[in-house]
DNA sequence: TAAATTTATAACCAAAACCTATAAGCAGCG
DNA sequence: CGCTGCTTATAGGTTTTGGTTATAAATTTA
């Protein structure tokens, strides 16, 4: 057994094909295929079936990937943690964001961070925060930026943010006239959610105790702008991250503010458990942070509001 | 980077010197040199330095050879992992034993474990309990039996016994006309302890609230079965496991019961989080229960009694 | 049935890892 | 001071391993 067979394992395992599983590591559809047989002759199991379609991996084949997924893990770990001994922040770094805070969040501080580490090559995909917490959990992603807390035991939060929930009303809307809001507002109708899935949605439906009680359309949508949008245009009234309404929080009399104790989302930096990149870990923290208004840090105040 | 290499990092790091890191890795000499410098070149930094008078990791290598340690215990899980699946339970068992325990318990399990599995070499170490710990968490040790709960996040416990304490006197002592005895009884002068570093000791104080009052003779044992001899041939008293009593525990009148609740000491079998080894696992504790008393099995009641 | 697609095998080649022999560096000691 | 004895490093040659291309074999698809 060796790393490089692991390493094909894997790509087989994610290609299900031979020779698109070898290309994709830069060897010959041969190199592979033996490499594998090598590795499935040492441990005296069949570890995929092969079909005219592809290969499968069989029961015992799901285990041992599984697990070189792991050994491969560590051995990245090794070479990361050499790294961070030299103060180099280099290589590749796989950020998963969760819909509702990508828009607002990254915009502020992704040029930040290329500019400070040149090196660094950054990919960031926009998740829900399931599937983030899956692949943190596979080593198919670095670093996960989303609500906290979510009580998994492999996972590691760093929080960033408290971010307080705002109410958003049409100007039609009985609420429109009120100064502040309370959670039993949110019994009132015309509320817009975000569709199933969301962990924002999950969080609005936990904030208003499940009896949201939606207009006479059905219409869930899948980013907050929809939402703002709706509202602005039609009847009714959604909820909103101030991140998301941040430079007319303070202009717009529709944005009505909760009495304290104020329902926030705790923001947070995800990783699996030993990380060892600190130097980019912190790096990200402070620029995020950095890239926020003061309020907004967590630990301020208010009251976290969970989605699971 | 291959398996290999970190292989010979961590033979080097065990032994300090090339020549002999090279003959326990079955290679000569150059061969592990020239591998480590590879591995030095590779990652770019030093990881060893070299002396007259061996070798010596640096601060950087130190942490590269524990994480190395990690990737080659997760290579090894996937072999193990596949041996469970093919219902094979061969290889190696490294088993740490505290002394209080091993000469009652190995005795009664030994021979119907290497009989059950002829193929599997079995290595057991009388170690201290703070001892075997270290060694799982450094994969030196794949089971400990000893006694828990440990409150290790590393570690996981499979409680086996529920072992009561009982109370030995010796025949001219006041306690020994006493039929049953209680904690209180243990402020009584004249009580033999086990030396310092067995749990056993912690746990005899633990259960006399640290009262004890030692005799004008202050020899602390090393094992049990001199605290016997020495209530046997002298005066005073000490605490025994049922385990180290089990033949004389109906017939001896100088042995004591405690009254309920009764005292225990939890014994389990503690393995490292992700031992996949479930085959091998299940047999020794079911090995184990089958060759001790129903009565002593773990959950029936009693007060455990911890030792950290 | 032929074409296309996929995995397996064969023959050959290059690189990596190993071995033996030996050099080189340094501590300790007469 | 210069041996001896210990260490690690280097050199040259051999074996092993992993790689390539070419091609066969098998099965699905048109």
């Amino acid at each position: 057994m060796n790393l490089q067979q692991l390493g094909y394992l894997v790509a087989l395992d994610t290609h299900r094909q031979f020779g698109l599983a070898a290309e994709k590591s830069f060897v010959s559809q041969p190199a592979l295929s033996v490499q594998v047989q090598k590795l499935e002759e040492e441990l005296g199991v069949l570890l995929f079936d092969r079909t005219q379609r592809g290969a499968e991996p069989t029961a015992v084949g799901a285990q041992v990937i599984a697990q070189a997924r792991r050994v491969l893990h560590e051995a990245q770990q090794l070479r990361e943690l050499v790294q961070v001994a030299k103060g180099e922040v280099v290589g590749e770094l796989r950020l998963g964001v969760i819909s509702t805070l990508a828009p607002y969040l990254v915009p502020r501080f992704l040029v930040g961070l290329s500019t400070a580490y040149p090196n660094l090559r950054v990919h960031i995909e926009e998740l829900r925060s399931e599937e983030i917490m899956l692949r943190l959990k596979d080593y198919r992603l670095d670093v996960g930026l989303l609500v906290t807390p979510l009580d998994d035991r492999l996972l590691h939060e760093l929080p960033l943010l408290d971010e307080p929930f705002l109410l958003l009303a049409s100007e039609d809307h009985p609420l429109a006239a009120r100064a502040t809001v309370s959670p039993a507002d949110l019994a009132s109708p015309g509320l817009w959610l975000m569709q199933e899935g969301h962990c924002f949605r999950n969080q609005v439906l936990n904030l208003c105790g499940r009896a949201a009680s939606t207009g006479a359309v059905a219409y869930e949508s899948g980013s907050i702008e929809t939402l703002k949008e709706l509202v602005r245009h039609h009847h009714g009234y959604t909820l909103v991250p101030e991140l998301a309404v941040l430079d007319e929080v303070d202009s717009n009399p529709l944005l009505k503010r909760f009495v304290a104790p104020t329902p926030v989302r705790e923001v947070s930096l995800v990783v699996h458990h030993g990380f060892v990149r600190t130097t980019l870990l912190t790096a990200l923290r402070e620029l995020i942070l950095a890239s926020v208004p003061t309020r907004l840090r967590a630990g301020k105040s208010g009251e976290k509001i969970r989605w699971r």
